[in-house]
DNA sequence: CAAGATTGACCGATCAATCTTT
DNA sequence: AAAGATTGATCGGTCAATCTTG
């Protein structure tokens, strides 16, 4: 192992703090906007946001896990609030009765539509609208080249590991 | 209220998901990382580098906090466990006995230039080197932009609130 | 036995209440 | 009374263990 690795420069620390630090606001912000205003987290709301766009508002709790980077267990939390405030409900799969599917209600879509506008005023008000289409263009550019590779992600990560 | 906001087009809308995305996988790679090399989290690194940077390796409870984005309690106890680790210690103030100061210690201090190389090579590989100088550049104005006004974040948010 | 989901124990955070010092 | 820090209750997450089904 290197102890001493290529160093950051002034401006690639600031960038990286910068860029660590402004996620962090934007996200509560949006939190705490959407809270305010419906009661919701942004954790719940992502979860409404990804069943309603599924064919029949409801996905695998696995494959919810999955989507949203969340563990098995506080997958089947993160529904568990949700089944209490009734805006998500629980199935069970015919086929495959250990499979359980969670399902948007229509008190779940209803918020979902009242809320969505909140949340999408505060992307656009905190985010989008501050920035051109060219400076858009460059943050996907640079976000293609950033993503984590799958492989990595998961188990062993260089090869000292 | 507008009850429906300009839209999000589709480069706009994966743009922002593909942000939120990177950045979880980013921060939960590198703490991985540090914590399986060094035993230690990112939350508690991040700790350890504020303190060095300080004039005497120490700041108060309360600006640390804010520095951290934390609450006081928050602050508190992320403290307490890098006591009982011997990473830093508390000590008071003598002027204004009300205030107590987080410390680096040696073992701290130690630890952190141990694992800072780790954190570095981590935030390079999966990050800082996978752009080039310009979209590094583009990148800053970008967040330039995007920072969030302190006044906004705090309490009311919009003329509605 | 393996896969999917849940539960128990625990960890780290928040808010509200408290204690001490100014 | 207000400021700084901590504590108690609780919330939402993880890991390890468990239960059920395939």
């Amino acid at each position: 192992m290197a102890p001493a690795p290529r160093w950051l420069n002034n401006d690639e620390l600031r960038a990286w703090r910068a860029l660590r630090i402004t996620m962090v606001g934007l996200l509560a912000t949006l939190d705490r906007e959407l809270q305010r205003e419906h009661g919701l987290g942004l954790a719940e709301y992502d979860v409404l946001v990804i069943l309603s766009e599924q064919p029949d508002d409801r996905l695998r709790m696995s494959e919810l896990a999955t989507v949203l980077s969340l563990s098995p267990s506080g997958m089947t939390r993160r529904i568990d609030g949700l089944v209490r405030s009734g805006l998500v409900a629980r199935e069970q799969c015919p086929e495959d009765r250990r499979v359980s599917y969670a399902v948007l209600t229509p008190a779940g879509r209803r918020l979902l539509e009242t809320a969505a506008p909140t949340h999408v005023r505060g992307v656009r008000e905190h985010f989008i609208d501050r920035l051109s289409a060219r400076q858009l263009g460059n943050l996907a550019s640079v976000l293609s080249a950033v993503q984590i590779d799958p492989k990595a992600a998961a188990g062993g990560c260089d090869d000292a590991a």
